[in-house]
DNA sequence: CGATTCGGAATGAACGTTCATTCCGGCTAT
DNA sequence: ATAGCCGGAATGAACGTTCATTCCGAATCG
């Protein structure tokens, strides 16, 4: 029972490094096997195909995206500004501990391979962000742009600073990712100067 | 004469479209001879390889990417601020034109089928861009964070902004375009309030 | 308690398919 | 007429996927 789990995970874990170094097509089957060590057979029979593998992978990430950024919200009564600052650190955080994750869902949350499920799901965590901008908008506080367009400014911004993190190019430091929310929040938010 | 320029042009054309569309890995050389209208053989007639192929598409379109924005560019005696303004509409104005090209470039800049003079010519874009990221920020009114970081805020914004546009989400206006190029800039300076 | 049987998990060679690339017969333009 | 460009069938490598076989621990029997 444990080894089956851990086959399993070892395959998943495996999938998500090679498919955010090399991109879903540029990732063969036997190379995930490789790096999992396992069979190439033994792939199938915890998934019913590559597609399969990858789409579970996107929907399992996505979710705990989403709950990164729910859990202990603050609720509508709350200012924009607080609610802000608990979304981009709940995406620090899981940025921090699932890095290659991020880089994934980001390059991938478009792609051709996505099947309903996958993208009923991230549009689930896209419509939470929505009622957030929406609520802060409705505030005068968030400049009134579509919220696609606001949630994209700090999406866009975010998952290129961990990118960069990620490639080693800059330092995760505390004062950097501070400086970078209020960076991210100055560019949403409506200003009185 | 004509001819064969216009066959080269059909193909860098068609490679740009299916490149954009579905990435690099899952367009296959037939396709793009299908929508250039030529045989599979001929565009081997022009270029190396599918990977050579792909290196002059990518080197041509940033060279221009650059010139759009270099041009006519404010020197360092101006302010940082109008000096900001040109850089992004000249990034809109690239964006507008060739849309696709811009997508491509975004999501390619870092790609394993890149060969060194492609990451040149990267790299030579990149420099100018840094060269005025060091100047606003010696003049203390762009924020004093990595470089890096700043360009990766502003095109990481910027690119996705035109990815809704692409797809249809959002309407390009000039108004829109003003308030994206305004809520940049308020990522990257310095605020009074 | 050791030997034997058993069943599902794991394997990797092999399959049909599809890819990038090559090659050559025919077509075009002079 | 013929030189050279062109197209698309041909080619071999590599892909995702399958399946006959092996492996291994638990259950059963003597």
């Amino acid at each position: 029972m444990e080894l089956t789990a851990n086959k399993r995970d070892n395959i998943l874990d495996a999938s998500l490094i090679l498919f955010a170094e090399r991109g879903f097509d540029a990732t063969t089957v036997p190379m995930i096997a490789e790096k999992a060590e396992v069979g190439a057979g033994t792939i199938y029979r915890y998934f019913d195909s590559k597609d399969a593998l990858v789409n579970v992978l996107f929907q399992e990430y996505v979710k705990r995206f989403a709950a990164y950024m729910i859990k202990d919200y603050p609720d509508s009564s709350a200012n924009p500004r607080s609610q802000f600052q608990h979304i981009f650190y709940g995406m620090i955080r899981f940025a921090k501990e699932h890095t290659n994750a991020l880089y994934f869902i980001d390059v991938n949350c478009n792609a051709r391979f996505l099947d309903d499920k996958s993208r009923e799901v991230f549009q689930e965590m896209m419509a939470f962000l929505y009622s957030f901008v929406d609520h802060g908008k409705r505030q005068n506080i968030i400049r009134s742009l579509p919220s696609e367009a606001l949630i994209a400014v700090v999406f866009g911004a975010f998952t290129r600073i961990y990118g960069l993190i990620r490639k080693g190019v800059i330092q995760e430091t505390r004062e950097l990712l501070a400086d970078i929310e209020q960076s991210c929040w100055d560019a949403v938010r409506i200003h009185s100067d």
